[in-house]
RNA sequence: GGCGCCUUGGCGGAGUGGUUACGCAGCGGCCUGCAAAGCCGUGUACGCCGGUUCGACUCCGGCAGGCGCCUCCA
């Protein structure tokens, strides 16, 4: 709020809550970022030793998912779970496991009664013809997330409803049932359903315990006015700040245009999943400082796919000594138990680097640079080997979610891809290169890589299997 | 107009008052039968104009350009 950075007090539990997407379509790339950002930071905090928590909502009521059913002729519950379930599939793909919490605003119906009833109450909040909206007058700190002068603000949540608030500033907590909207819920006020803002509230404490809770994040999008409003209705209600840190990332941008559904110029994430992969798609996410503008476009993700072949490579070479690598999937959500900073069991250059990403993730969770720790550590292993490297990068890569760059995607070649490559090597033993040259077609053919090395020729998968 | 942010080499993208970020691409070389993988080397990078300073890409001011929010949006 303050725009400072803040050391967090290790000895108490990190709640992390941040905004999830509104489910009326599928999800893009940029709401992918949130969900990869918190994920990770939430796991960086946990290897540290905090006691974190995270929280990521999922809006499934709202205007435009009422519009979006409508013109799909289908129910609007209908839709929303359509696309929840299509969001948890997406998201699930990027191999980061789940939240500890995801809320669903339908479920959470009760404490949102709750809480406007409290602001009604302590009369931050007023019935108008059904509707239930939130003076903002009556609270004095409002706009200073924003750092915004209330003079200056008029909100709306659509249109017509103006006329039934006391002030142009004030918002929507409760909505009255509409002609034309086919779900409602029971209320002190009638028939109706929450309005945007509250839900975040109310679903935060449900989930996190008492306010304040350590970390509120979100795209940049969203600091006013649905932060502001968030701060202004829990601050009111319960007397108490709803978040110490306020964390927001910037947008995903395609011609230095941010990507978003209203603009069109949307690229799906479950299309760069299937064209990419998943490592390439949170690699590329990774590559930029969470709180900046990351430019997208096809270039930028096949740069992800090079970076990501470049680690698995290295692994390759210098396989980890741990589970992770011979281990089928891990458990979502853990991973292996990523040793704190210092326990390391690797030697000293290799846990230093280890030291030097972890410092630059506790520094404001800069990913940009540990990466470059890692590329570099990457190029020195690589030049002249250094102990314990595969189980430094298998932890360096877990920390940002590419630990799945261990595995080994495919099975092994099959005897039919061996049979060839023994022949291709002795057809090099005689010298007869022209054979040597067309075996190594016909196994790129079968999908297969050839690579001499001092050892003897070994394959690998091509298109970075 | 108000609030906030940004401008780094071909591209992406960190960072610091005085040493190479890092990655991708390019070029030259090493290794190789040839490749692949990898390694080494390489390109007067910090929008413009002033100021502070022994010294600024890094601090201050101005200018130009761009972006986000101010209506739903990660």
């Amino acid at each position: 709020m303050s725009g400072e950075r803040r050391v967090l007090d290790p000895s108490e539990e990190v709640g992390i809550y941040a905004c999830g997407p509104t489910v009326y379509s599928r999800i893009h790339i940029g709401n992918a970022r949130p969900f990869v950002v918190f994920s990770l930071l939430a796991r960086f905090l946990k290897s540290e030793g905090y006691a974190a928590r995270l929280a990521i909502n999922v809006t499934d009521i709202n205007d435009k998912i009422y519009t979006a059913a409508a013109e799909r002729g289908i129910p609007s519950g209908e839709l929303a779970r359509e696309m929840t379930a299509a969001y948890f599939e997406d998201t699930g793909r990027l191999g980061l496991g789940r939240p500890d919490a995801e809320p669903l605003a339908t479920d959470t119906i009760k404490p949102i009664v709750e809480l406007i009833s409290d602001l009604v109450e302590s009369g931050n909040a007023y019935e108008s013809g059904g509707d239930v909206y939130f003076s903002v007058r009556s609270f004095e700190g409002y706009g200073k997330l924003s750092h915004r002068p209330t003079e200056t603000m008029e909100q709306g949540e659509g249109d017509d409803a103006g006329s039934l608030k006391r002030d142009p500033l004030d918002f929507a907590l409760w909505k009255s049932h509409k002609e034309g909207e086919d779900t409602h819920w029971e209320s002190p006020w009638g028939p109706g359903r929450p309005g945007w803002h509250i839900e975040c509230s109310a679903m935060a404490e449900e989930v996190l315990g008492d306010l304040p809770f350590a970390i509120h994040g979100g795209g940049s999008d969203l600091v006013f006015p649905h932060h502001e409003n968030e701060i202004a209705q829990s601050e009111a209600a319960r007397g108490r700040p709803l978040a110490k840190v306020w964390m927001h990332n910037g947008m995903i941008e395609t011609k230095a245009e941010k990507m978003s559904k209203s603009e069109g110029n949307i690229f799906q994430l479950s299309e760069a999943l299937d064209r990419f992969g998943s490592e390439a798609v949170v690699a590329y996410l990774v590559s930029g400082h969470y709180r900046q503008p990351l430019a997208f476009g096809e270039e930028q993700l096949n740069e992800a796919v090079a970076r990501v072949d470049r680690l698995r490579n290295f692994l390759r070479s210098n396989p980890p000594a741990s589970a992770v690598a011979d281990g089928g999937p891990l458990p979502p959500g853990n991973g292996p138990e990523a040793p704190g900073r210092g326990e390391g069991a690797h030697s000293g250059e290799a846990a230093h680097a280890v030291d030097r990403f972890r410092d630059a993730l506790a520094d404001d969770f800069n990913t940009p640079r540990a990466m470059s720790e890692l590329f570099d550590f990457v190029r020195t292993a690589n030049h002249e080997p250094v102990a314990g490297a595969g189980d430094a990068v298998v932890e360096m890569l877990w920390l940002v979610g590419l630990e799945s760059l261990a595995e080994a995607r495919q099975s092994g070649p099959d005897e039919g891809a061996l049979g060839l490559l023994a022949e291709r090597e002795q057809a090099r033993a005689d010298r007869n290169f022209d054979r040597a040259d067309g075996l190594r077609d016909e196994l790129a053919g079968l999908g297969w890589e050839v690579r001499d090395s001092a050892e003897g020729a070994t394959l690998v998968p091509r298109n970075g299997g």
